[in-house]
DNA sequence: AAGGCTTATGCAATCGTTTGCATGAGTTCA
DNA sequence: TGAACTCATGCAAACGATTGCATAAGCCTT
């Protein structure tokens, strides 16, 4: 059983009755090298019959390229980043290529370590949702050559990158919500991301444009899960002016407000509005079904993996700073309502 | 910045003074070889000093391993499954091991063909949430050497495994619901994968013995999506006997079958109760909160890791009937009520 | 029929490590 | 002082594929 002994490319020339060189050549079929019909077919099938299977390792060694992208995500669990990954997956599947991925553990170090080592084994990588200590870790990103595409993530820094227009998204949002009526706005959202920073400049930008009204504890830095949130949109609801919507910077986050709202005895949407960001599936589901804006996880996953091919693929240095915008939609759904009371 | 060009352990070496072996030896540590205290040291700080970094790929041709273990998941976005793949790699983290991870794309044949390139990057393989075509693949795996354990995720043939004890499960839950007066009881799972035909026949076996009221229209074949639980679910509601509880092979149906209830104008738990299996998160949040047969996630990644490792390094063939078999537990939450009307 | 040209294939070096074996220096003891 | 032994290190051969260069065979032309 484990003395499967894998048949090597010298195994199928010894048997095919040519050299190993030959034997590569008819198996990776590049353009410009011309083998005959015969031995073609002859190296084939004599490859086929022995069940000749290319050991990627030793093919890796030679031409520097392992042939394999890598996705390192904030967090495997989330089911918006999940989904990002899983679509990424599928497109670079159908494109021929194999895509692997790692949880990004919550920690800067670990997360330089395992950035490290998945730079030797991979000839691209995606960094996919907000990351420990964004900074550092392009920094460290491009001081090698791995090409790389950060994907709904906002480093600071002129990078490959593909994201929603996270101003748009924010505008949505909030012209949505004034249209109801309400003029008191609270924020939840991690705010030690560089990516969560554009949405909240953005936020508080349109908050002054449209001289709402604004207390800085509406702001309630939150870590991207459903437990922080709770926390969050309970402290703001016991504020002497609690806000009557919540603006959440993801739909887990959204979710776990709604939740919190509950549990405090608030209704939602009738005593307090709340809006997310991403539009998971579960927000389809809950109750009530989750208003949102959303970003469009093929189209960004698609345009990931694209634009980080090209970087793969280039071999002239290219130039770091292009990014893709896509555009965000509103999803209304029934997690806001009119404000009904003195706002 | 592309004109990155990495330090080898010649470049150590010829800077050091010393042959690439040498280099080599103090570098791996190996016990058994005596490397002087001067050299050692002398070697560790030119290494340091050129940064210089292992090559894993020409490392791995050489030794024939990787020093990588993969996991294949069902569907990394399936909440349960997603917190399983990241436990273990947390896991093996902890010791010292990288593990990447793949989402398995839905039919057989992509899997097979990601199997078989993941056997050649990895040393031993995690094999998360019931397959596609289970029994083609273990067989597939079984040729080759390539150790791996199955999690949650019942193969018919003596495999190295970590599982709950499906009927115990079962049990468990069956015994719940009867306790609560309930007499007409739904099944929905996706039978076709024998991870559920180990539940669902123990399932039968019980309602059997309780001499329970069955109709054949009572299981609903499902896949292991909320939307497919939520027209199995309305199509058990439409029967001229409806089941009074409806239990799901896993928390996300069974969250489907909640949402699809009330889509039909049943409340849930008052007309009908639904348990699940797995316990993710989610269902601590939904309403109503989830009753469930709580998979411990933790333990069966430790225990998966525990055991891939041993088949890792174990150098004479192992016993492959190895599997671990771990306690469900039964979290009652507010999804299932006594039932009120006559059954 | 011989020289020149194309074309298919073989040869051997290479990628960066690891590791069995050989060797030279250093130590110990008679 | 020299023989017997350690012990640390160097040497070179792997691992399995790829690829630039050389070469043999075949064809065409005059």
């Amino acid at each position: 059983m484990s003395t499967y002994k894998p048949v090597t490319i010298a195994d199928v020339a010894r048997a095919a009755g040519v050299s190993a060189g030959t034997v590569s050549r008819v198996l990776n079929r590049r353009s410009g090298v011309k083998i005959s019909e015969a031995t073609q077919k002859h190296v084939l099938e004599v490859a086929d019959r022995l069940g000749y299977q290319l050991n990627p390792v030793a093919s890796a060694l030679r031409t520097q390229q392992t042939g394999l992208i890598g996705a390192i995500i904030r967090d495997i669990n989330d089911p918006f980043l999940s989904l990002m990954a899983r679509e990424a997956q599928r497109i670079a599947h159908a494109m021929g290529i194999e895509l692997l991925m790692g949880h990004a553990e919550y920690d800067l170090l670990t997360v330089q370590r395992q950035l490290r080592f998945m730079q030797h084994w991979f000839d691209g990588l995606l960094i996919i949702g907000d990351m420990p200590g964004d900074q550092e870790i392009f920094d460290d990103l491009n001081k090698r050559g791995t090409p790389y595409v950060a994907v709904a993530c906002g480093p600071n820094s002129p990078t490959p990158r593909v994201n929603i227009d996270e101003a748009q998204g924010i505008g949505l949002a909030l012209d949505y919500l004034t249209d109801l009526g309400h003029r008191r706005i609270g924020f939840i959202g991690d705010v030690g991301h560089a990516g969560t920073q554009a949405r909240l400049s953005a936020f508080q930008g349109i908050i002054h444009a449209k001289t709402l009204d604004w207390h800085e504890d509406y702001l309630q830095p939150t870590p991207y899960t459903r437990a922080g949130a709770i926390t969050s949109i309970q402290r703001l609801l016991t504020l002497p002016h609690p806000p009557t919507a919540v603006l959440c910077t993801s739909d887990l986050q959204a979710l776990g407000a709604v939740a919190g709202a509950w549990q405090a005895g608030w209704r939602v949407p009738e005593a307090v509005s709340v809006i997310g960001i991403d539009d998971i599936e579960e927000g389809r589901y809950s109750y009530p079904p989750l208003t949102t804006i959303r970003q469009p996880v093929g189209d960004m996953a698609t345009a990931a993996i694209d634009l980080l091919l090209c970087l793969v693929r280039e071999t002239e240095p290219v130039d770091t700073g292009q990014s893709i915008i896509v555009a965000p939609e509103l999803i209304v759904r029934r997690s806001c309502a009119r404000v009904s009371f003195g706002g």
